[in-house]
DNA sequence: GTTGATCTTATTTCTC
DNA sequence: GAGAAATAAGATCAAC
């Protein structure tokens, strides 16, 4: 059971929303492709000086996992604070 | 094998090198995730306007493949046209 | 550039084997939603018993995080190892 | 707040009944997991045979989904008829 | 060229 | 039912 048929018409003033969402989107896409390409960049200066690229992002997945972790931990106490209070 | 081993053979200067990396890196890690925080934003009120979240990202999908598929010809093209030259 | 034109002729014996496994992937696809089912009415159990569902999941979480982090600091190991014999 | 507090207010009985839940729940989760290693096993045979998993998983896809529908409109059905009878 | 790994996206699940 | 979180899927890219 689709629902295709519930808005078939879309008014003018939603068209141009919907224009201006999709340019905002794509421009922050590729903003963000930007960045993965400076990212990707860095690891290629750091390989071509030598260090183990493997091991870079091994060094930089850790240690926003512990940054992940302490924030976790926090969560986990309000969640048995809340669990005593109820 | 203690973990000492591990960094007795990097030097200071590389050391340092590899400080400034990681750093760069997690700087340009927090650029894209705040980029991907934007996006995720814009879906959520393009959501909140009543546009389905879904087909806004179908639709974008499409775009960014044609404009791709653009790209690919137009390369094909000038691979051909150097061809006719050479 | 699809690629639909390959094999629009499939032979009768991969045809049975096609049969075969997606019969066997359904099997098992039920088989997985019967076992979430079990999960979901041990925690509905668990639940009516006077357990804080939050807090159970959180510690089930917590524990195969546990079991996790024991294998991936083998694997990490293992990398910077591999990373000193190169 | 020590953490003695939390588990102060737990009865014997109560601790066992916890150990037994996080026992068996973490079974089933630990079967759960078998079975979808065994569907990936499947999906890599079949792609292994030269189907095309994309496809495949489509496929099961929209059976599953026809399923469901029948299911709706039998229930759909049912309800009609409940309300015939009233 | 095929597997592995990583990163993103999509779907499902759970809670409120 | 709406929003957040977990899981699964897909896409992409490197390495062997």
């Amino acid at each position: 059971m689709t629902e295709a048929s519930i808005t078939d018409t879309i008014t003018p003033a939603s068209q141009e929303k919907l224009k201006q969402t999709i340019a905002a989107i794509e421009r922050l896409e590729e903003d963000k492709a930007g960045i993965s390409a400076d990212i990707a960049a860095k690891y290629a200066e750091a390989k071509a000086f030598g260090f183990d690229v493997g091991i870079l992002r091994e060094i930089i997945k850790r240690r926003k996992k512990d940054r992940q972790e302490i924030e976790e931990k926090e969560m986990l106490l309000d969640t048995y604070l809340a669990a005593l209070d109820g």
